[in-house]
DNA sequence: AAGTCGTGGCT
DNA sequence: TAGCCAAGACT
């Protein structure tokens, strides 16, 4: 595996860093969001605000409005509360444990897990969409998110988590793949029950490790909506007769926007321009 | 356990 | 084209 990984490793930016806050920032960045898409929104980001120090400084409103087009803005607020969090409550030393990691806003057991294995290069097993899906079909039967979890922990090569950890995303991205695994090119086909089995239906992936689930259309949902609404309001203050009552509410209860003093809806934390409300409403 | 939460790339 | 799904977390 390790071998396999040295020829095929992707040479993605933040695998240069061990910097705790780069490296969360990728991991927020990358929940539920293509790699590709993450590399130039991860740059900006750590160009603007470099440490927890300067983040936490900044307005959440800020965070959000950087955030944008990306999705899943709440993730921009936790990482606003992450920063604050570390400078005000760990006195700036950003936390090396998994339970202070877990305490964290948006941080679960697969970003914990990230931070302490590619960061501090702790021993600890990640499990994401990409490794639930390597550990079950290795196994040749479903897996719930705690027995992956196991899987994984014990298939863990002591002293080598940065480098394992990173292997078994790449092997799951571009080898063991939802469909169509590249199974003659899997350095650890020999242990894998279910390409003994000769990958035959059903696949022990699905549904597995709680990860990926069916999704619901997003043409005309609520969470289009708020995006909507979120990008408006980013773009200036914004009228929020104009809008769907729930909507705005669900966004004040995110804590992404609020009311000016003119009732109007903006980012959070942010000073409104004066003057008249944003053409469109 | 099942819903909710954005946006876009890929087939 | 319409649907799947992406380095998940939270309720």
């Amino acid at each position: 595996m390790l071998d396999w990984a040295e020829r095929h490793r992707r040479d993605l930016p933040w695998r240069s860093s061990r910097d705790p806050w780069a490296v969360l920032v990728s991991e927020v960045m990358l929940q539920q969001t293509q790699v590709a898409r993450v590399v130039p929104r991860w740059h900006a980001f750590l160009q603007r605000w470099p440490d927890t120090s300067s983040c936490a400084a900044a307005s959440p409103g800020d965070v959000v409005a950087e955030w944008q087009g990306l999705g899943y803005p709440r993730r921009a607020r936790n990482l606003h509360r992450c920063a604050s969090t570390i400078e005000h409550e760990h006195g700036g030393r950003f936390p090396d444990e998994l339970g202070a990691l877990l305490a964290l806003d948006g941080v679960g057991p697969y970003t914990a897990r990230a931070v302490l294995a590619f960061a501090f290069e702790h021993d600890a097993a990640v499990v994401d969409t990409n490794v639930g899906r390597v550990v079950a079909r290795r196994a040749g039967v479903r897996l719930t998110p705690s027995a992956a979890q196991r899987a994984a922990d014990e298939w863990l090569p002591a002293g080598r988590s940065w480098e394992w950890n990173q292997a078994l995303l790449d092997l799951g991205a571009g080898v063991c793949r939802p469909k169509e695994p590249d199974c003659g090119g899997c350095p650890v086909r020999r242990e894998c029950v279910w390409a003994a089995a000769g990958c035959t239906e059903p696949d022990p992936a699905v549904r597995s490790a709680g990860v990926s689930r069916p999704q619901a259309p997003y043409q005309g949902s609520r969470r289009q909506a708020r995006g909507r609404l979120l990008a408006a309001a980013g773009a200036g203050a914004v009228d929020p007769t104009a809008h769907d009552p729930e909507i705005v509410h669900s966004l004040l209860e995110d804590d992404l926007v609020e009311l000016d003093e003119c009732g109007r809806v903006r980012l959070v934390g942010r000073i409104s321009p004066p003057g008249s409300p944003a053409p469109g409403g």
